[in-house]
RNA sequence: GCGCCCGUAGCUCAACAGGAUAGAGCGACGGCCUCCGGAGCCGUAGGUUGUGGGUUCGAUUCCCGCCGGGCGUACCA
């Protein structure tokens, strides 16, 4: 049982014997106190009950001191401070352990059941098959692939699904530009439409093409050429982008396909279903759908005027089907040009008699790349934009996710190229995979010198302050992974590994690991052993590498030897 | 015009379902290397949380107005 079990365990007996709600989670809140002075987890429950039971809260706080039945093994003390906040301070003999029980769980330390096994469907990425994943699609798959592995150790049953938009107009435009990239490399010199996609991917496949087959396509009726351009400039941006995500680490269990829709006429479904709730109507020959009923601006329009279903229609389609494939949640990660789109969505799908918080939108806010700190210009016009895979050729996999998780998603990023690169303490994701190098040093140096570092058990040595800010941190880690599961706030990790990191340092720099008696190298290397478990369990969620070892760089000396 | 997101130290960001004295990192300034990796550690300075109201025991957090930035506002996807 963890410390916050406990507290919680019996502030439950003393509310039951008080007489207050105790169905109201929010008494049982324990949150972490600004100032060390005041405890190390305190309880705002009087403050909370001082309306309802129109009592002064430090009153209230009085009585569940009275009433709260306190076990020294965790707790030392209880105090009244404040307004009304009730202060624990944990006692050393139940942090002591807290290290053991780490161990004891590892590499599930960490994992919780708040989920309760609810079945929920991550959407995100999802770009057009029209050209290369560029950066706003990375920090998407760090965002999304973090979120469900956050989701999963809380307990949640969450799965990876990305929808691959190849039916429809742009997949006719991309086959005529891929048609025209064809006839320009036999030498026809033909224009590529004026909305279709210039970029010089199609040029390079065309001579793929080229190659394999040769003029074989030159005498096919245009719309035959159109429509096999079409296809196969699809599966081939379509490859492009799966390995991208592979590479990138993010791994879809699902990669669903708008044709699939089409062919089974779902949408056709749908259109039924609307129609008989009443939310259907025609105007100057469309099929609308009542959306404002259900706070969109505006009605929209599912068929058009030459009878095309729109991409909205479809859409429609794509997430009842979700519904129906057993989900009791849909979780959509969008770009910032798509927030306008939320509400009709929303719209729809409580048409269709979904609740509406079953379906949940997260806006991912655009990525700003700098260099040195001076903005990379990029122009969508002139096709200068970096790639995904060219920012994965420069910084790497590690620095990348970690830099896209670090912000809230709601944020606007500014990702520094430089700093990513840097090995040093200014990059963040270096700072954390250090520490953990360091942990795993120590107990490469302890095997060097000849210490054991089996059959460990004894942590009664832990009581300086540098080893208890540990251990307070440690004991969080189940807390942040499932609040920043519920509040899809996936920066919280990473924020908090920073933290670990920090205390990890800290303390190597105070107390001296190996070179101790035996008992206090005993408790120091279970808790070194306990930090390394947390870091690790932590990049492991963030999809990060936990380096055992770093690469010296190249001192001053070396440089000038060489 | 309307809608959504954002505004916190010089810079980049935190602040855990409204809590106590708003915290880190970088940068600046000042310290610490016969010691498990100095790739680190310790300290100092730096704030009217854009602004004006409101809600209450309490607001960076919730509500309204204004200012500033971003994005959107298609029978496109």
């Amino acid at each position: 049982m963890t410390p916050r079990e406990h507290i919680q365990a019996h502030l439950k007996k003393a509310f039951d014997k008080l007489g207050f709600n105790i169905d109201d989670a929010s008494l049982f809140t324990l949150e972490q106190p600004k100032v060390e002075n005041f405890g190390d987890l305190a309880c705002t429950a009087a403050m909370t009950l001082a309306r309802v039971e129109k009592k002064a809260p430090r009153r209230i706080a009085q009585e569940i001191i009275a009433n709260y039945e306190l076990d020294p093994f965790y707790i030392d003390r209880v105090d009244l401070a404040g307004p009304g906040f009730i202060n624990f301070y944990l006692a050393p003999a139940c942090l002591q352990r807290s290290v053991i029980e780490i161990l004891a769980a590892g590499e599930d330390y960490g994992r919780s059941a708040i989920g309760a096994g609810e079945r929920v469907q991550l959407e995100f990425v999802s770009a057009n098959p029209t050209g290369p994943l560029n950066v706003v699609s990375a920090r998407a798959a760090s965002v999304g692939d973090v979120m469900t592995n956050l989701l999963n150790a809380a307990g949640y049953r969450a799965v990876r699904e990305y929808y691959v938009n190849d039916a429809g107009r742009q997949v006719r435009l991309l086959g005529a530009s891929l048609d025209a990239r064809y006839l320009t490399a036999l030498g026809d010199e033909t224009p590529v439409p004026e909305d279709g996609y210039h970029g010089d991917y199609l040029r390079e496949l065309a001579n793929e093409i080229l190659e394999s087959y040769g003029e074989s396509f030159k005498n096919f009726p245009e719309a035959d050429r159109q429509q096999t351009f079409s296809q196969k400039a699809l599966e081939y941006m379509l490859a492009r982008h799966k390995k991208s995500m592979e590479r990138f680490g993010v791994y879809f269990d699902v990669w669903f396909r708008e044709s699939q829709l089409r062919k089974t006429k779902e949408h056709l479904e749908i259109l039924k279903k609307l129609k008989a709730a009443g939310f259907i109507y025609e105007k100057d020959d469309a099929v609308w759908f009542k959306s404002s009923e259900f706070g969109d601006e505006k009605d929209r329009v599912l068929v058009t005027g030459d009878k095309r279903p729109t991409y909205f229609f479809v859409d429609v389609a794509y997430h009842e089907n979700k519904f129906k494939r057993g989900f009791d949640r849909l979780i959509d990660f969008w770009g910032p040009d798509h927030h306008g789109y939320i509400p009709r969505m929303s719209a729809a799908l409580q048409a269709l008699g979904h609740p509406k918080h079953k379906f949940q939108v997260e806006i991912i806010q655009q990525v700003n790349l700098l260099r040195d700190s001076q903005p990379v210009k990029m122009s969508k016009r002139a096709g200068e934009i970096i790639e995904m895979d060219e920012l994965i050729d420069e910084v790497g996999v590690d620095a990348s996710r970690f830099f896209f998780v670090d912000r809230r998603t709601s944020q606007q990023l500014d990702f520094d190229i430089e700093l990513a690169k840097r090995e040093d303490r200014n990059n963040p994701v270096w700072y954390v995979q250090y520490a953990h190098a360091r942990t795993c040093n120590i107990f490469k140096k302890a095997h060097e010198k000849g210490y054991s570092t089996t059959n460990l058990r004894d942590t009664s040595a832990l009581t300086d302050d540098f080893a208890m800010a540990i251990i307070k941190k440690l004991i969080d880690f189940p807390d942040i992974v499932a609040q920043a599961a519920q509040t899809m706030e996936p920066h919280r990790l990473p924020n908090y590994l920073k933290e670990v990191a920090a205390a990890l340092h800290r303390f190597y720099h105070h107390q001296i690991v190996l070179d101790a008696d035996d008992k206090i190298r005993e408790s120091r290397l279970l808790l070194t052993d306990a930090t390394r478990q947390v870091l690790a369990n932590g990049l492991k969620l963030m999809g990060i590498s936990a380096p055992t070892y770093m690469a010296k760089l190249d001192t001053a000396e070396d440089a000038e030897i060489v």
